[in-house]
This record gives structure tokens, sequence and C-alpha cells, in this order.
DNA sequence: CTGATTGTTCAATTCAATTTGAACAATCAA
DNA sequence: TTGATTGTTCAAATTGAATTGAACAATCAG
């Protein structure tokens, strides 16, 4: 009479589906993978915090993915480990930072300063090799193309603090 | 004697070599695939225009790859299409666009802007589920944290002409 | 100590996005 | 028309990133 299996508890409800997915598609924009997405989703949406083994339940990950999502998260500054009974509770739940400015200033630092860090090294290089350049009319070009590409560098270094404000508000 | 191939003549030299792989990493923080960035990268580096077979050839990548990659250059309007003689010859030649505010402008109208519409709407559906809750704590707690979604919405709409606006200068 | 609980690590697997390549259009010249 | 050239499309193959899951710490209670 019961071919299917009875629907876990542990299942999304609706409501809590829908936050899910705003977030997993909210993440592959910025490139992050859809269990942080996950994650965080289900956390925003949580009235109290969660434990590791509380998300594997409702979202169906594994240990692992669960673990490691965690892990990024708490390194973006997008959630918080908090122990209870004044931090003697073994077990560790979480929450979410709900602050856009938090969440943005934590994204820059973590995903997009690194990139214009290694970006400017590679530039200067860049500018090396193309003082090489034997033909003076080429070696002109070329030295256009990458004194442009150090201009777009440090307009990105310029409107990364002033996101960070704008958001702040 | 000669136990390998001879070099291709195609391949690229060491300068350009460098600034395809600046770009390559540059479209993987955007979430655009490699071919994108090998594209560009190659058209930026280059003093004259480049037709498709150049592309192919320079980079051996497969027609369709640089065929698609085009295709997608063009709709974010980082890249040219340019005939010569007028517009009279049949074979193609691209030029990179090289403005930083037209590629941000690009960028944010086929690659940001799309997503905030879409999440504006998923956020309308929420605001209409949150209201349905029974508990009546729970409803404010619902509603709060999708008025904030909300919020960060707003934000986004806000910030990104003013990105432009600022890259433009 | 032993067993239970909580969390991490990482090699192997899975999965999704990109790339390929062959077939197909479209345009032109001879 | 035929053949050559240029570019597009899309199913299939490839590749790389995310996920799994089992083994391994670490911590605690009894």
């Amino acid at each position: 009479m019961h071919p299917l299996p009875a629907p876990s508890l542990d299942e999304l409800n609706p409501l809590e589906r829908q936050v899910v997915d705003v977030f997993v598609d909210g993440v592959r924009v910025l490139g992050l993978p859809r269990s942080i997405g996950e994650i965080y989703g289900l956390l925003f949406i949580s009235r109290a915090p969660l434990s590791l083994d509380d998300l594997v339940h409702r979202l169906q990950i594994s240990k692992g993915s669960a673990s490691q999502g965690l892990r990024l998260l708490k390194t973006l500054g997008a959630v918080s480990e908090i122990h209870a009974n004044g931090g003697t509770e073994r077990r560790a739940y979480y929450e979410p930072a709900v602050e856009l400015k938090r969440l943005v200033g934590g994204f820059i630092r973590e995903q997009i300063r690194p990139h214009l860090e290694s970006g400017k090294t590679k530039i200067k290089r860049l500018a090396e090799a193309a003082r090489e350049e034997a033909d003076p009319e080429h070696r002109k070009f070329l030295s256009g193309r990458v004194s442009r590409l150090d201009q777009w560098m440090r307009s990105g270094g310029k409107v990364l603090p002033l996101l960070q404000k704008i958001l702040g508000e």
C-alpha cells in the first residue's frame, strides 16, 4: 500500500526550498559551489542556529560537503560558529551573518583581492617583456596595452573599498 | 634527428602567452569560460585585427569554440566585427574594445542584470509564501528575512550604475 | 581504558560546463 | 552549376570542479 518511502521528516518545506534556490543561484553568479548556497540559504531562513548534522540531514548533502562548505563560509565571514553554554558545549551551531556590508567585505577580501594582487605581479613581468620587443613601433603598441591593463587593475583597486562603503549604508 | 614535431609557426610567443594567461585568469573570476579569455587576450595584444581562422590556428582551439566565444564577446560588447573594404569583404576580422567602461557595462548588462531581475521576481513569490506562515512569531521572522533579501537586491540595483560611472573616468 | 559523538581530510567518483568536430548553411567566384 | 571559403550549430566527448564516503582525528562520558 505504500510503494514509495514515506517522505523524510528532514525535507525542506516549500518556503525553505525557494530560499535555498535563490541562494544557490546567487552563489553561482559569484562562482561559488552550489553547496555553499544551500548551506547559507538554509541558515538564512532558519530561526535557530543549525548544527553540521542538521545541515547534512535537511539538505541531504554529505558530511564532507557540509564541513568544507562551512569552512569556506567561515573564512568569508558569512557564518559564525557558536557553542551553547558559554562555549562549553562541544557541538557547534552556525548562524548566518546577514549584514550585506560584512558579506561583501568577506567576498572581496577572500575572492577578489588575491586575484588583483597576483594580477599586479604578472603585469610587472609583462611590462618587462614588452620592453624587449625589438621593433620600436610594435614596442610602443605593446607598452600601451600593458599600461592599459595596469590602469584597469588600479581602477579595480580603487573601486573595491568604495563598493564596501556604499553597500554598508 | 628530429624526434619531436617542429614547433608550429602559429604558436604564441612568450609575451602573447603571458597576456592570454592573464585574461584566462581574469575571466575565470568572472565566471566565464577559458576560451573567452584566450580569444579576448590574443585580440588585446594583437596589433592587427584577427579572423576566426587566425584565432583557431594561433590558440589551437576548435572552430566551434572560436565561433561561440566570439559570439559571446560580441554580445558583451567586448569585441567588434569589422569587414575590410568598406564592409564589402566577406571575411570578418575582430578587434577588442579596450575601454573599461564599455567592458564593465556589457558584463553588467548581460551577466548581472538578468540575475537581479529574476531575483526580484523570486523574492516577490517568497514574500507571499512568508505571509502564509501560521505562527505569528515565525511569520514575523520570515518576513524580516525576506525583506532583507529585498533590500540586498535594491542595493545591488543602486550600486551597478554607480560602478559604471566610476569606472568610466 | 572503552565506546560514543563530533568533525576533518582526501582519494575516488560524479556531475556539469566547456570544448570538439563533423554536418550543415550561406555566400561568393568561376 | 560546381567547388571553394567562411562561419554556425549541436550532439557527443572531454575536462575540471564539486561531492561523496570511508578512514581518520579529537574530545568527552562513563
